[in-house]
DNA sequence: ATGCCTGAAGGGTTCAGA
């Protein structure tokens, strides 16, 4: 088929998320949306947007839970075969709804909400490691043609933040959770923002507080990794945002990917990185969580 | 020194998030 724009998105819910998501669907006009923290009961989310996603076309696949966690799949490039959670995944202690997935136009695509990890060698972070293991093994055991897309919870290089002293000690740089994707990675997948933006600063996910998104302090945690023979189709790839402005944005941005062909001219701008943020004039402390 | 903002559940506050 032609040209299939892909797009990834932490909504950070669903519900909240509605007036800004409709009109992001609209606008950028995405084929396969692979949607995160939609924090709804699948029943919940097909009464909520059920009719607005079919108006548009969209075939939909859910695996949500109440209030936390919750992906999905949103296509009009066909929706086939879908199998919700990891096989053989470890769970907290029950397994939660964190993937998705869905073949679509040929291409097996992953919808993944990666634990937090919470904190360096805790039991959550142990989950994480293991909840990796079981995505990279059924990604190893699926088709050729991949796009494993979602919020992995981890900055693979020091370059994906805007302050790397900042997060000395903390979970998403750790050592085992950088090797854990890289992993993942070696069962043929590329990261295709970092790609094609080699050494420009790109950012996906911005804290609500403290003005971060306004100084460009951010991460890049939500990736797009395309398996081999899809990865040389990507003609476009970048950071939406547009959609972290304004009122009610969640605190992540969408990442979208354009295979086979340039973008029409009519689906918005091409919305290039922007300036290199200066790095804090002081040291930035990030929030930690209180003792107990 | 600090969970500074946001969402969810549920109840007058707590937990979770990265």
């Amino acid at each position: 088929m032609g040209r299939v724009r892909i797009a990834t998105w932490n909504v950070n819910s669903v519900k909240q998320r509605l007036p800004r998501l409709l009109p992001w669907l609209d606008e950028r006009r995405p084929d396969v949306v692979c949607l995160q923290e939609t924090k709804l009961t699948d029943e919940a989310f097909t009464g909520l947007l059920g009719d607005e996603l079919a108006s548009r076309d969209y075939q939909v696949a859910v695996h949500g839970q109440g209030q936390w966690n919750g992906v999905a799949i949103l296509s009009r490039a066909g929706l086939d075969d879908v199998v919700t959670g990891l096989a053989d995944g470890p769970g907290f202690p029950q397994p939660e709804a964190r993937a998705v997935a869905a073949t679509c136009g040929g291409i097996r695509v992953w919808s993944v909400y990666v634990p937090n990890g919470r904190s360096p060698g805790s039991e959550h972070y142990q989950y994480k490691l293991a909840w990796l293991k079981a995505l990279t093994d059924v990604v190893a055991a699926g088709p050729e043609a991949a796009l494993v897309c979602g919020d992995m919870n981890i900055a693979p290089a020091d370059a994906d933040l805007f302050d790397p002293a900042a997060f000395v000690g903390q979970t998403h740089v750790t050592p085992p959770e950088r090797e854990a994707l890289a992993r993942l990675e070696a069962t043929g997948l590329h990261d295709v923002v970092r790609d094609h933006w080699p050494s420009e600063q790109v950012f996906t996910y911005w804290d609500y507080r403290a003005g971060m998104f306004h100084q460009n302090f951010g991460m890049r945690i939500d990736l797009v990794l395309a398996s081999d023979p899809v990865a040389p189709r990507v003609k476009a790839a970048w950071v939406d945002r547009q959609a972290r402005k304004g009122t009610g944005p969640s605190d992540h941005a969408p990442v979208i990917v354009d295979l086979d062909a340039a973008p029409d001219g009519d689906i918005g701008p091409m919305v290039p990185p922007p300036s290199a943020s200066r790095a804090p004039k002081r040291p930035v402390k990030l929030p930690q969580a209180p003792k107990s």
